[in-house]
DNA sequence: ACAAAAGTGTTCGTCTTACACCCATGC
DNA sequence: GCATGGGTGTAAGACGAACACTTTTGT
């Protein structure tokens, strides 16, 4: 047992919403996050994860934050740990060949329930097939799946993922086995990725329910309705406006501009900007989102 | 610029509750966290985690969580990352000379607001002196160090330890210093343990709100009162007995034993334990605590 | 006029907070 | 009896969810 000098990568997952549709920052063609080894020449960690996105996407980082941190036990060559970060930014078009920003619903087309989830029928009758006999499977897998009223929890979608492999539902968990089935809910990605941008997400849709990190995703100046998009499309559901506006303005975060945004229809909406305290770091969110029913 | 094999360290905040007080298990007389670096035998890093705990202390670690990573850019030797974990338990009588339990308002008395608080108006009137012409400062001590009534939030802590360091106010901000001033609230660590100490407290206090951790700081059967002594501890806040019970019964996250509690005093107190679909991680702690005001 | 989106008022019920009070035991 | 802690009832008020409705623009 020897003191190992380790390998050390690190890994983002750069999130920004554009159109309604919550976007990530992908290289080889959706297949991965960028990502790279931690470097001698890297003045921090936050650093060296600063350097490698732009070397790989050309796109900088806007707010960092930490994720979790992990370990491989490669066998045979030395061990292996990830650090991974959540970042959030404005997308801007693409400036490399080899990044392009992604639907997260791509990777996880039963998390969006703003609208009609089909596919959570398929994926309950594939889970109960599974769980046939085990009564622990099954109550997790309802708790976890039941979407009918008030069982969805979108913050769980990392226990999701994580039963949906368990259960050989995604790519991921039949890669490498002698006979896989060719079968799985939601995009491929390369080593555990996919489970990395899992709890990007999970922490991002717990985040914005008490902190004001949504401004960072959007324009300086914005209508409450496009706010309203943007936590929706993090949250994968759908909000109730009236309530939301009152939710919003209540707390004071932001404060009309005088302006107003002139849209293809209907009345022109009053564009509001964040407070200058908020950005500053103080004050919280009302914890709660009026869901819709 | 090279890949470079990094040094990485595991660190651990046990803590446990005992007769009201949170206490931290400590090493080298109360300087030092128990830590040692990752090596090639440790088949993860919480395997790692715990062999150094128990080695050093003697002492197992229950619950287990990661808290942050982070990087020291040490001048000439490599660079070494450091990974922090949250563990808990109970509390067991040292076995081993080199580890002692301490508590945890050793090394943040300002932060026990269960009783008057008066450490209090010493640092705030130090940190006046030290704001004095800045603006943003003073405001900055008044959002996080007043306590009086509404201000108190006791999720900040380790926002406050940082402003205090800043302002050179605990021994550690001065070390190395060539004329150190010899003065700082609270007892010292070594390094950034102190940092690390608070960061832990920080998502404890944070955690206990909506999920049930508390659980495994507790026998098998308790008290409501001893629940909520915990949870005061914990907090450093008084709660309002009534309204504290109901919240907890309305939860179902407790159970009576049938068993009742003689005590000192008083009438004999029920006993109660956690259910068992609680240990199995469903259900939510209903996120506000009932602070007496 | 009508469609589409913005924005307001108000009700109803639940959850939070606070206060007041009664109960069971040891000394 | 009385001190000490255990335990319950309930009313006032804050807050959230839901519904109905008015306003302002473009075509």
């Amino acid at each position: 047992m020897v003191d190992s000098g380790v390998h050390a990568d690190l890994i983002a997952v750069l999130v920004a919403v554009t159109a309604g549709e919550p976007r990530v920052l992908t290289i080889d063609n959706g297949y991965a996050l960028p990502a790279g080894p931690l470097q001698t020449g890297h003045k921090s960690l936050q650093a060296g994860l600063r350097a490698w996105v732009e070397q790989q996407t050309h796109h900088s980082l806007g707010y960092v934050e930490q994720l979790y941190t992990f370990a491989d036990q490669k066998a045979g060559a030395g061990r292996s740990i990830s650090i991974s970060y959540l970042a959030l930014s404005r997308e801007q078009p693409a400036k490399h060949a080899g990044a392009i920003w992604r639907s997260w619903y791509d990777y996880f087309p039963w998390e969006d329930a703003r609208r009609g989830v089909t596919e959570l029928a398929e994926i309950r009758s594939r889970l109960d097939a599974w769980s046939s006999g085990s009564g622990e499977r099954k109550a997790r897998g309802n708790a976890l799946f039941n979407a009918s009223g008030q069982g969805w929890n979108e913050e769980l979608i990392l226990q999701r993922y994580e039963m949906l492999w368990e259960a050989g539902l995604v790519p991921e968990a039949v890669r490498g086995l002698s006979s896989p089935s060719h079968f799985g809910f939601g995009m491929e990605m390369t080593h555990d990725h996919r489970r990395i941008l899992a709890t990007a997400i999970a922490r991002l849709r717990a985040k914005i329910k008490y902190r004001p990190v949504v401004f960072e995703l959007l324009p300086n100046e914005f209508t409450l309705l496009e706010l309203q998009h943007t936590m929706e499309a993090l949250a994968g559901r759908s909000l109730h406006k009236p309530n939301f506006r009152r939710l919003i303005e209540q707390q004071d975060l932001v404060e009309e501009t005088g302006r107003s945004s002139f849209g293809l229809a209907g009345r022109p909406a009053k564009l509001f900007r964040f407070r200058a305290v908020v950005r500053a770091e103080r004050g919280f969110f009302g914890s709660k989102l009026p869901v819709v029913r």
